[in-house]
DNA sequence: TGTATTATGTAAGCAGTGTCAACATTATTA
DNA sequence: TAATAATGTTGACACTGCTTACATAATACA
């Protein structure tokens, strides 16, 4: 372990970035901000994330696995209890980690399938969605379960994008009792 | 008119501000390119637009008023089909104005109710959504109406966004057909 | 074990950015 | 007509993404 080779130096990026990202929102999250605060050099980070962009798609990764795994935990016997929990848990982490959020869904990455493990890490959330619906759902075809989950992600997101950026929205919704909303009590339905 | 007052400067800047926006998408659309654009020096615009949010929030103003003569247009004595042909407007317009609606819904300005105007713009729009649902709706309550067009509009708008970032959705959605998807379906069940 | 290659760090610098202060020119108004 | 406000330009500062050239350490292999 020597001084000038850092040893881990991606991963403490990468931490340190996705910290940044929480607190002061992605567009402050610079490559010269960042190595500053990892006290190195203003051009250590490019060994790492060839671009800016990349250091966004690795963040934006690291938010999907976060959601993944915040949704994932509800899995009881009750499959709509499930849904509505998991729905519930969903929008919490689009309301707690916005500057993420935007990361992963706003347009600081311009395209997507650049970034087949992002891709990759978007898909693992919706296919938890659709495995979920389809536990809870009656009819089993599989272009009624697509079109539903698909249908029911973009209700959530949707809600998340709108919770945030407008004021039309009473303020109970926010605190999301147990039937929040209609866009979760008709996920239900 | 002389040529060093340029006379009709502001919204000569905002027209082209909506083009480069357009063309480029927002992250391009700087102050500088914008005042070289409009041949003008680099620091003209800072007399009409006093920061670079400023000039994303004219802009995104432009984008609802667009959008909203957008779905003003079905005001046929269908309510039902006035609905869905809203709905089907507006999401063709997130999808053919992608840059413009990432700056009226994305973070590129922070704070909407700094902007008394945007936000005004952006209310106008959901008051049309929600008149609309009031005339196809059987339950006149004001609190039902408002949570329905609430879930109404985050779904669209969620639809808008899950379209354009993620490939999970086949592609006749894209096409929207009469009944583009469920999504819309449900509106008018 | 010694050396060539690769991986990972730094330094210097270019072109572009938002924004400000100081100044120039024109329009408005008392 | 003269003062003032509005609107334009110039120059500068600190910041940004990124590239090129260089320095150092880890690793592969002879």
């Amino acid at each position: 372990m020597n001084s000038y080779h850092h040893g881990n130096l991606k991963k403490e990026l990468l931490d340190c970035a996705l910290k940044m990202c929480e607190r002061d929102g992605y567009t402050k999250l610079s490559i010269r901000s960042l190595a500053k605060e990892s006290n190195v050099s203003q051009t250590a980070p490019y060994r790492h994330f060839k671009t800016k962009e990349d250091l966004y798609a690795e963040v934006a990764i690291e938010g999907f696995n976060k959601i993944h795994k915040a949704i994932s935990k509800y899995d009881s016997n009750d499959s709509k209890r499930n849904l509505i929990d998991g729905a519930k848990a969903y929008i919490k982490f689009g309301l707690k980690n916005a500057n993420t959020y935007d990361l992963m869904f706003g347009t600081a990455i311009k395209d997507f399938t650049k970034y087949p493990m992002l891709f990759e890490a978007a898909n693992k959330t919706y296919l938890h969605i659709r495995s979920t619906f389809k536990e809870f759902s009656k009819n089993k075809d599989d272009l009624y379960i697509e079109e539903s989950c698909i249908d029911i992600w973009a209700k959530i997101h949707g809600m998340v994008g709108l919770l945030r950026k407008l004021e039309v929205v009473p303020v109970k919704l926010v605190e999301m009792p147990d039937t929040p909303f209609k866009a979760i009590n008709l996920i239900s339905k």
